[in-house]
DNA sequence: CCGTGTGAAGTCCTTCACAGCT
DNA sequence: AGCTGTGAAGGACTTCACACGG
């Protein structure tokens, strides 16, 4: 189970996570084994795609059988780094925020959510699930304190750029960024941004 | 002003949007016209690339002077589709549905909630601004009544699939999920999707 | 015989570099 | 002189097609 390239091309990683999605489901389902052509007819991939991106980090497949299940989810998972706990910070505890709070406070898995913070004094101390509200001022102190690795970021646009740099100097090494503004990011600290606007806008284009 | 590619790549259509909401910015500063390099330069773009994704659709750049602000956000408006309304359904009034609909709401634009939908009869009824919930049995109704183009799709993954294809048996022309589920999508509905958890699972493949 | 793993071919996207316009 | 618009070069990603192993 080698994982030789440290370099993944963001296409296929992005790819990874939705085989391991698929492969999830298949196995709730309690099928054990699965070619990669059926894995792509089911799921609406390339067969061809599946076994490249798979074959980057060794040979899991069965020639003439196919994939099975369980033990690729697991390889999938290692090559991914899903097989530790990873520590989450959320800042801004809005609408947005508690919602992604809630979606992965239900979700045990490799995401705990360590901290949360919000601006409005109102909001502090109170607790959303198990998790105390911390006001933003205690952000660098919190997150040194809870060892957060990843921060999801849902603050207003204009206060963004200035707790990302925050974060980042607070020893955040991740940053999943829903503010809508183009963030100047550290190049050491993986940057990932959604924009529900951008989204909107690339399907109003599809029905000029 | 001509619009001659119907074919535009979706990477180049990401990126229109991105520049239409750097240009917004750049108005509110009071700047009023921009070189690529400058704009490339301020957001971390690539002068070359807003070069070329512009010119696809007609000449709208000053050679030894730049481009005009407004203008050009007039004419990435009109290429994306910007210069009318769209009228959203938000299907899943739970904190995700909540969070959109109120992000959106607030900005009044090219987009205007006109429907909203739960499965939960306690929260039929109930006003979200100036909307009412309806129960979800009634989506097809009302998605014909509203005249909804673009559907938010913010139900439970095991759902999914079904409202997805009530929606578009409405009348439904382009789709939002965030359901974490892999759609079978009708080829004649452009669909994105939005999982959060796949996009923490590209950060964590960061810090291994 | 069947399906993986993989070079080779093909397609798509980005960068380069410069002619041409202001 | 400065910057756009654009062919050409370069690079990246996907598909093809088949040798190889089970």
């Amino acid at each position: 189970m080698g994982q030789p390239p440290q370099e993944v091309s963001p296409l296929s990683l992005n790819r990874l996570s939705l085989y391991l999605r698929c492969l999830r489901q298949l196995q709730d389902q309690g099928v054990t084994r699965i070619s990669s052509q059926e894995l792509a007819r089911q799921f609406h991939l390339s067969a061809a795609l599946i076994r490249k991106d798979l074959a980057q980090f060794g040979e899991f497949g069965i020639r003439g059988i196919g994939y099975q299940v369980e033990p690729l989810i697991e390889t999938i998972n290692v090559v991914l780094g899903l097989d530790r706990e990873h520590r989450i910070a959320v800042v801004g505890m809005g609408r947005l925020g508690s919602a992604l709070a809630s979606y992965l406070g239900f979700n045990e898995g490799a995401f705990r959510i360590v901290a949360a913070f919000d601006s409005d004094r109102r909001k502090v101390g109170k607790k959303v699930g198990h998790l105390e509200i911390h006001h933003i001022e205690e952000l660098t102190e919190v997150v040194r304190e809870t060892q957060a690795e990843i921060a999801l970021l849902t603050s207003p646009a204009r206060v963004a750029q200035g707790i990302y740099e925050e974060l980042t100097a607070a020893g955040i090494r991740a940053v999943l960024n829903f503010a809508p503004t183009q963030l100047a990011v550290e190049p050491d600290v993986p940057t990932k941004s959604v924009d529900v606007r951008i989204h909107l806008e690339e399907l109003a284009f599809f029905l000029r």
